[in-house]
RNA sequence: GCGGGGGUUGCCGAGCCAGGAAAAGGCGCAGGGCUUAAGACCCUGUCCCGAAGGGGUCCGCGGGUUCAAAUCCCGCCCCCCGCACCA
């Protein structure tokens, strides 16, 4: 039998195919891109940072791109697919360390999940070891699975030359005034004296930084004592009634900046850190400071006019003062006059205010008083003041806090009631200040009509204070604006903190004060962290407009797969801040000007694509790093300057720098970057901003990619702590093709892949299927069959079918889509190859040429090796099968499809009847009219009416409306002579169904005949 | 909270942008063939009902538009990711 001798050969041994094959490219450098007059395809992925071996993620990007780079490659595209080492930053010298001491967690990490024998690992106590060791590991895996990279240009990002380029890369920045000195608040250890990362911390991951705004209150006692009060929300600022301090908490008085303050202890200790001047004086009790009033000096500005009535109605010796104050038209004028004068102001309405009140409780200066008691309030006792929150001191604002509103309430009761609080008598009064409206709502005063409707009874129930305060804050935030007695009248409450911030400051009664979100954060040490202010750092000036403006030029421009990633990439543009880009500590580039700092890890591979162009040169030393002067790197990158002095300053020969000149305008700029989504807020962010920086627009990239994580069975892998499949061992248990393969085709896009064992193994049955099919059928002579046109439908058919094949997988690879790619060139042509044989198909090999070609970017060894049983070609440089209308056979495609709904038609009539005879018929003639109407019509709702107004149809609404859509659909299905391909079929219907065909409409009953239309012949079985 | 994405048949996952199939493909499961047997391979079935190619129900929930909605519109619920100085 000619069957089985593909069936006997089993599996094919994958692994030596691909060995040999990855030898035969290496040996034949095709791989090896150099410039040539065909056009150029420059692709990127960004390198993969050195702190362990590659694993499925940088298999599933990787993968991506050298699909794409073989598949352009097979378009006639001269394609660059360079690939190099990360190894700046912190984690490798970690790593070094932890494996030096011999931390049992890393050795157990490294072993188990990175696949590093122990013997090797303990070897890697330096990061040199490091970084030797896994760029060798890295590059076994990515020749083992059978990458088309140009290997020539290879670098890890430590090496000389690199560093004198990224040095040059930042002098260029430095023209252009794009870097700066600016300080940062980070997290910080005081144990350790060092900034805390995510992986160094035992709790607080999710903190972030945020930052309270600090109002200076003032009170009086012999000097100025500020109250320095900490909000998220400045602009409560003008509705503060009075202020909290928690009794049974630890306070100081320090000497923060030459000013004297009243905080917690715990603030006091944290300000260190923060740029302060920091001198404890003595620890206080914060009872001492209940009942005492203090200054706002904000509000005394803003109210001078009212102030000045009072002060000079009452007699007060600032009196003139207020009035001076009162005449300056602007109410910042008069805050900052206030400021000047703190020392009197301050002074003289505490003691009016104290005076006032002894003279004359509810009597003549009743009014008086009110406007005094808005701007000179007390200090009260609250337990909910958390002192290790910012400052410890809060301002209570009613109007707007949920919190401050009950607690006041609760306050006022005890007071009447307990006789140890008979001093806050007339102190205590809940009068809260409007200073926001909500629009939309009909708040009057949305902290006491929230918690109202909430029903809140006192200060004890906490969870519902905290619904409370949500609900008013998001409403506040989102739809409040500020109304007549604040500094901004109208503004929104969602723009005015970072203003008002500044303007405090400036004024000189605000402050900013560093805090983390979340507590405690607390370093693997055991210490707790704190918010430290680094000094004097250098900043990449993300944030200016002009900048990002170009950035967003580049968007516009340029290709982001998949498309709504651009919306991504253009919000982040717009929150992207500066960003640090020096460190005390890791591996890395200095920065030329000020050489006590490195360059950070992000922002020294932003543009380094240009410099796989020099490294081949390095690489073959000819170029060397102190041939690369800035003149050089000037000339060959943005064609600046002269060739004579870039020359002369590298020692290098005219024909050199022109050589490597020539090299970059070829292949520059970037066609594709292909990437992981996690680069997304951060590396290839930068990559565009650099770009825009530092080169012409003719040199920007063309196109971003985006692709999702792998998982492992369900679970997220992790570096560092498991699972993880690294790349060596997936190829070693499942074969380069396999994995690659699989990989593609495991999700699209940025969804997430998940790696199941059970799966990849059935792809490789899939796989070796293809290949014993190929081995059975690849090498025959084709029975029958000359060309195309004179070929038999079955074998017309399975052409056509390719070329749909062809049309879906190239127009999928275009977007980038690898899954539905490899489902098209792979999957859905051995289901029609499939098919086709069950149909009594001879000559499978009329495709199997551009079969190959159309899975060599995906699977590229089996298809070499099975391509060379015929050519001696390399199918990797081969063109790319390209879709041939001339081949379709619209009508053959119908015809097979009418089979099939036929067959299944059959089928499902068999399951009811025992028959021993099929009668069937195609319909009558005339029925074919209703295909005529129906596409005249165009529409399937014109259709029917049209044919409803006829009476022979009405009475088989059913099945005219079947067929009208099927035939808008396939409207070739008429010209399918269907008796002939039912004749055609006899024998494969019978061997497949069981029973006996015959066409003869003599037998069929009217009944089932009525049944019948074009492409749906009657059917009956007996 | 802000921003981006998403909820599809036992599972994974297409389809939705350009309305018109109980809804591709894979996995799992079941049955059959092949085989001494296992594996591999091939075929069939896999929402419910049905002794004739049919009918019913279905794509997070609730409305709406339409001859027709997984697909369009409105509201709601839920899930994932990013929010940084870390590669």
């Amino acid at each position: 039998m000619e069957t089985d001798e593909a069936n006997v050969t089993g599996a094919p041994d994958f692994y030596a195919i691909e060995k040999k094959w990855q030898k035969m490219w290496r040996e034949s450098k095709i791989f090896e891109a150099e410039p040539d007059e065909r056009p150029k395809f420059f692709i990127t992925i960004p390198y993969p940072y050195l702190n362990g071996n590659l694993h499925a993620g940088h298999t599933r990007t990787i993968t991506i791109g050298d699909a794409v780079a073989r598949y352009m490659r097979m378009n006639g595209y001269n394609v660059l697919f360079p690939m190099g080492y990360h190894v700046t930053g912190t984690p490798i010298i970690g790593l070094a360390e932890r494996i030096a001491n011999r931390d049992p967690e890393t050795i157990e990490v490294y072993t188990k999940y990175h696949d590093v024998p122990l013997e090797d690992l303990l070897e890697l106590n330096t990061p040199e070891k490091i970084v030797e060791y896994f760029s060798r590991e890295a590059t076994k895996a990515l020749n083992s699975i059978g990458y088309s990279i140009d290997w020539r240009r290879v670098f890890t990002t430590m090496d000389e030359p690199y560093q004198k380029f990224i040095e040059w890369q930042y002098w260029k920045l430095k023209e252009k005034n794009l870097v700066a000195k600016g300080s940062h608040p980070v997290r910080y250890c005081p144990h350790d004296e060092n900034p805390v990362e995510d992986h160094d911390l035992m709790k607080g991951e999710n903190a972030t930084i945020v930052d309270f705004t600090v109002i200076k209150l003032y009170g009086y006692d012999g000097g100025l004592i500020a109250f320095p009060c900490a909000t998220l929300r400045p602009e409560t600022i003008f509705g503060v009634t009075n202020i909290w301090i928690n009794p049974a908490g630890k306070y100081v008085l320090a000497e923060v900046n030459g000013e004297k303050w009243v905080l917690s202890r715990e603030a006091a200790d944290k300000l260190v850190h923060q740029e302060k001047e920091v001198k404890v004086i003595e620890e206080v009790n914060p009872k001492d400071f209940i009942g005492k009033t203090v200054v706002n000096v904000v509000l005394a500005g803003m109210l001078a006019d009212d102030l000045a009535e009072v002060l000079k109605a009452t007699g007060s010796d600032i009196a003139d003062l207020m009035e001076e104050i009162a005449r300056f038209e602007r109410r910042e004028d008069r805050i900052a006059k206030v400021v000047e004068n703190l020392d009197r102001v301050v002074e003289g309405l505490i003691s009016s205010f104290s005076n006032l009140r002894k003279l004359c409780d509810g009597s003549k200066y009743e009014k008086e008083l009110e406007t005094l008691r808005m701007i000179v309030v007390p200090v009260l006792p609250a337990d909910f003041v958390d002192t290790d929150n910012a400052t410890g001191i809060v301002m209570s604002v009613p109007a707007h806090a949920p919190y401050d509103y009950v607690a006041l309430k609760d306050l006022e009761k005890e007071v009447k009631n307990e006789a140890g609080l008979k001093d806050l008598e007339g102190l205590v009064k809940v009068k809260p200040i409007v200073l926001i409206r909500i629009e939309g709502e009909n708040y009057e005063v949305p902290a006491v009509e929230v918690s109202e409707e909430l029903g809140i009874k006192n200060q004890g129930e906490k969870e519902l204070l905290d619904k409370a305060t949500k609900i008013v804050y998001r409403k506040e935030f989102h739809k409040g604006v500020l109304l007549e007695n604040t500094l901004y009248p109208g503004m929104p409450v969602s723009r005015v903190k970072d203003v008002l911030q500044k303007d405090l400051i400036d004024l000189g009664v605000g402050d900013v004060f560093y805090e983390f979100s979340e507590k405690p954060v607390v370093c693997r040490c055991g210490t707790k962290c704190v918010v430290k202010i680094v000094k004097d750092q250098w900043f990449l000036n993300y944030s200016r407009p002009d900048w990002k403006k170009k950035v967003f030029e580049l968007l516009d421009r340029m290709k982001i797969i998949p498309e709504y990633y651009k919306e991504e990439f253009r919000n982040k543009v717009e929150w992207l801040k500066d960003k640090a880009c020096a460190r005390r500590k890791g591996l890395g580039t200095r920065i030329p000007w000020d050489r006590e700092w490195l360059i950070e890890s992000l922002s020294d591979s932003t543009i380094y694509m240009c410099y796989y162009i020099l490294a081949k040169f390095i690489n073959e030393g000819r170029l060397k790093a102190e041939n690369i002067t800035p003149e050089l790197l000037d000339y060959v990158f943005l064609g600046t300057g002269d060739i004579e002095s870039a020359s002369r300053s590298s020692k290098l020969s005219a024909e050199t720098v022109e050589e490597i000149r020539r090299d970059f305008e070829y292949w520059y700029p970037v066609d594709l970057r292909s990437s992981g989504k996690d680069l997304v807020a951060n590396h290839l962010l930068f990559f565009l901003f650099h770009h825009v920086a530092i080169f012409p627009p003719e040199l920007w990239p063309k196109a971003i990619a985006v692709n999702g994580y792998v998982s492992l069975e369900g679970k997220k892998m992790s570096k560092s702590k498991g699972p993880l499949l690294t790349m060596k061992r997936a190829v070693k248990e499942n074969g380069a093709d396999v994995t690659r393969m699989y990989i593609l085709y495991a999700s699209e896009y940025d969804s997430d892949a998940d790696w199941r064992k059970k799966d990849v193994e059935n792809l490789a049955h899939h796989l070796s299927r293809f290949y014993s099919l190929m081995k059975k059928y690849y090498t025959r002579e084709p029975e029958g069959f000359k060309d195309f046109k004179s070929s038999a439908h079955l074998d017309r058919w399975l052409v056509s079918r390719m070329q749909r094949a062809i049309k879906e997988t190239r127009d999928a690879m275009e977007k980038l889509q690898t899954r539905r790619a490899v489902n098209s060139a792979f999957f859905e042509v051995m289901n029609d190859v499939r098919w086709y044989l069950r149909r009594g198909g001879k000559n499978p090999q009329i495709i199997f040429d551009d079969w190959i070609k159309l899975l060599s970017p995906f699977a590229p060894h089996i298809c070499e090796e099975i391509w060379h049983w015929k050519h001696s070609s390399f199918v990797s440089l081969e063109k790319y099968p390209e879709y041939d209308e001339s081949r379709v056979d619209e009508i053959a495609e119908v015809a097979e499809e009418y089979i099939k709904e036929l067959m299944n038609d059959i089928k499902e009539v068999l399951k009811f009847v025992d028959a021993k005879v099929v009668y069937i018929a195609p319909a009558e003639e005339w029925k074919k009219e209703v295909a005529k109407i129906a596409l005249k019509a165009g529409n399937f709702g014109k259709a029917m009416k049209e044919l409803m107004k006829d009476e022979r149809w009405r009475g088989m609404s059913k099945e005219v409306s079947n067929f009208v859509k099927k035939v808008l659909k396939e409207s070739k299905i008429v010209e399918v002579d269907e008796k002939r391909v039912i004749e055609e079929s006899k024998d494969f219907l019978e061997k497949e169904l069981g029973v006996k065909i015959a066409v003869d409409d003599s037998k069929i009953p009217e009944d089932k005949k009525k049944l019948a239309m074009p492409g749906k012949p009657a059917v009956y079985a007996e």
